[in-house]
DNA sequence: GATGAATGAGTGTTCATTCAT
DNA sequence: GATGAATGAACACTCATTCAT
């Protein structure tokens, strides 16, 4: 009764190319009709499965935000005691690797379509709401430590993810690994000075 | 100092109308033929004066990211004694009206072409180093007045543009005035006590 | 005798989706594509049925026209004397039902294609051939009555034909209601003045 | 100060090619490409001169009823006494050059296209109040000769148009000539009928 | 300095159609 | 009978740019 569908494949596949195309291209010249070149495939096809451009767009801001959801989520788990937490998540927070994972034109190109498209700006609302979700819980476990001394979890997880990406932002610019590793680690102490204080 | 030429003006009044254009239409829609329509001018205009779209846009950028220079510096004159300096800044840095003068759409999209274009990328540098030398005297200022304990004044002035700029990353996403103003306060907070303890 | 195959009424709903799109969009807008979406279902299966568009479009201007010759002939039923019968012709065919019966751009989109397919073409002769055949008998008993004074009753057929379809085309351009009753009591009173004399 | 402009020849020799295309290959397959290519232009030369298609389209039904216009007139001069010009009249209206300057496919293509834009149908209707323009001044004239025993001049102008559309449609879809012979007879005998008596 | 002609590559999208399931 | 995958050609239109005037 029908074909099988393979919709759920084949979406993934495209959008895995856009973003290929997007990082080799930059995203005001990324076309479908680039995208479904390297797939060997006739552009029209890209349309069958997404209606419109803007839609294939959506969904690639999707698909790209949960790989940082995963990924965050992933670097969060582990060390068991509050105190090993503490330090793990200040580490991957200041740290190249997290920073390394964030990849410079696709990612930033997507948040200034989220100024201009409110789909796009939801989804990243929600991963940053997940974030934070991720934060609160442990921020909360902190403070029953005796840790650091705070009130109010929600204000924690915010400074936390508002420092890391002020830092993220202004390194992807700056783009040297000394003045990184000094800007980081006079971060992470004023977390420590601030929080715990 | 000699008047201007007909050839500056006529750039400015064309970089004017990209920024309209640039805001109604979002950097992936501008184009040559819109900003010329609605300056009531021949396209081929433009390309008159800028050689090439790529040079219009690098000029657009730098005469951006000069209005921001001067609001910058505009912002940070005034104020004695070390201490009113140092409240000002902050109130600057983590206030309302500094994050509204920063537009969303314009300015993340040139941002993005910062990841693609290196003279683009140059500008931003440049502009953030400004900021640096006008936060820095300021910040010697507040050690030498002993208002914070600090041994680099070039730390102290990354530290506050990373967060001034985290924040607004942040806030032009979640758009919630009350959400941002819970934050600014934190923010501010944990400045003093980080540069100050 | 027997059932309507599956395959007679699936064909039918598909036409009739057919002319609600070409009455909305236009005969050069209409796709299978369209007529598939309204239907709720797979374009393909429109193709399934009429192999292509060409037989399609044949097998539309068919029933369209069929559906013409069937409200012709219901007009002209009844009446029982000769110059009863005579009275109800000119008043159908000169009346506003009948014009309004037309419509204006799926006929006339169809007329169109008669100038470029030669079985269209064909379907629409066939079709004035049957209001001939309705309308030559009629006539011939107008003037066996003496009603009219003429020697070929199939001159008075083509007569009233074109007369109807003369007014319906101007008439469909003009658009004003007035005009119409004007030039339809004209033209009715220019006809029995032509034939009875 | 500025290059010569070469709009209106230019204008004009791609409508005279839209004519050609719209000939061969019938409205629906009338392309911009395809019109461009028989120039040996590049197809966006077409959309400089005109915007849009529907603007050329438009332009094209303008040409092609200017040029009926003229025919029209032309045909209608001449012929002195109001007998003699009567006579000439009825000569062209149901003659075999006026059928045959009207072609089929294009002509009926535009009458298709005025059910679906009113731009289009204006300029229909335009084209029929001047062809009442020229008749009426003949028809008071055969009138105030006793050729016609009328009233009412427009309404003569009316029925003389709508007999010749009802002709020039039925004899395009039947297309023999004898029968167009017989009925253009049969139908000028009836007009004299009826406007005479 | 400014216009308009002209180009050629490119855009997203729609089309009818075929074929496997 | 009906679906969905896939194609390839075509569409109107926009783009940045060049060049003659």
């Amino acid at each position: 009764m029908g074909r099988k569908s393979k919709a759920d494949v084949r979406k993934k596949e495209i959008l895995e190319n856009f973003y290929i195309i997007l990082n080799e291209e930059g995203f005001e010249n990324a076309s479908i009709a680039k995208i479904a070149k390297i797939m060997d495939v006739n552009p029209s096809l890209l349309i069958h499965y997404f209606k419109t451009k803007e839609e294939m767009v959506i969904a690639f801001v999707e698909y790209l935000l949960g790989r940082y959801e995963v990924a965050f989520k992933e670097q969060m788990l582990g060390a068991q005691s509050p105190q090993e937490r503490f330090n793990n998540v200040l580490d991957i927070m200041f740290g190249e690797d997290w920073l390394n994972f964030s990849d410079q034109t696709v990612f930033y190109a997507c948040y200034y379509l989220s100024t201009r498209n409110i789909r796009i700006k939801e989804l990243f609302k929600t991963m940053y709401i997940k974030f934070r979700e991720v934060l609160i819980p442990h921020a909360q476990s902190w403070m029953d430590a005796g840790i650091i001394k705070q009130t109010n979890p929600e204000n924690v997880a915010d400074f936390l993810i508002i420092m890391n990406e002020g830092l993220t932002y202004y390194d992807k610019l700056m783009g040297d690994i000394d003045g990184f590793r000094r800007r980081a680690k006079f971060l992470k102490e004023a977390v420590i000075k601030s929080l715990v204080a």
